[in-house]
DNA sequence: CCGTATCCATCCGGATACTG
DNA sequence: CAGTATCCGGATGGATACGG
């Protein structure tokens, strides 16, 4: 937990940027459109869900396969490492869904004892 | 994965932020001091370690004890929930320690298919 | 030793508009 | 349908200086 720690540090970025982790979740094992995609993933912008699709298959954990129709149509998918990595972060995906509670509640407790610049009167 | 999404990648955030996993990762199962964790990792500024810290308390995840001794000290440990986390963590992290060679070897290929505005001549 | 306060450059990502 | 281009505000985090 120190030398290589950076490089692994790199990779848990991609997990904890906004988006990465709902992409691979959506994508899961089967293949998808770009507009299925989004549709899935209720906040997302066009930009922002092209940008990380991008860094996924730039990474090698998703597969863009284009179709010269009309109109147009991308899949994707995830790559075989990608589903690895799927498989590697449902513990945490778990863990997050277990103690959202606790989180919120330790939270609460925290911010009652720090009434941070709560009231008026400068 | 819909509804419940947000709030696990809330939970999320706080992995992919820049020091937090660092952090969790190098108090481990023991107990530190301020100065051993800023030591343990190599670029932290002493701002973003005492935020990081203090986030992590927020949610219950570490805790702080001051010793009004002379210098001051400080500990900090992780929690119960704190060491969960960090359990569920393991898988996700050892993936990243595994497979950083093969992502690099993705980026280079992915990179060398597209020469990114590469040479002069506006 | 362990912070907090301030300043400031950078990046991230949302909104919007426009193409093949 | 599936992008790309541009603009732009807010958050992020480093450097620095100071305080208990």
């Amino acid at each position: 937990m120190e030398t290589e720690d950076c490089r692994v540090r790199e990779v848990l970025d991609k997990v904890g940027d906004k988006w990465s982790v709902s992409v691979i979740g959506v994508l899961g094992r089967e293949t998808r459109r770009f507009s299925e995609v989004k549709r899935a993933i209720p906040g997302i912008s066009q930009r922002m869900l092209t940008v990380t699709l991008r860094a996924l298959e730039r990474d090698g954990l998703v597969t863009r396969t284009v179709y010269a129709t009309v109109p147009p149509r991308v899949d994707y998918a995830l790559t075989a490492l990608g589903l690895t990595l799927l498989d590697s972060a449902w513990p945490l995906m778990n863990w997050a869904l277990d103690h959202v509670g606790e989180i919120d509640k330790a939270r609460d407790a925290y911010d009652r004892q720090r009434p941070e610049v709560p009231p008026q009167q400068p």
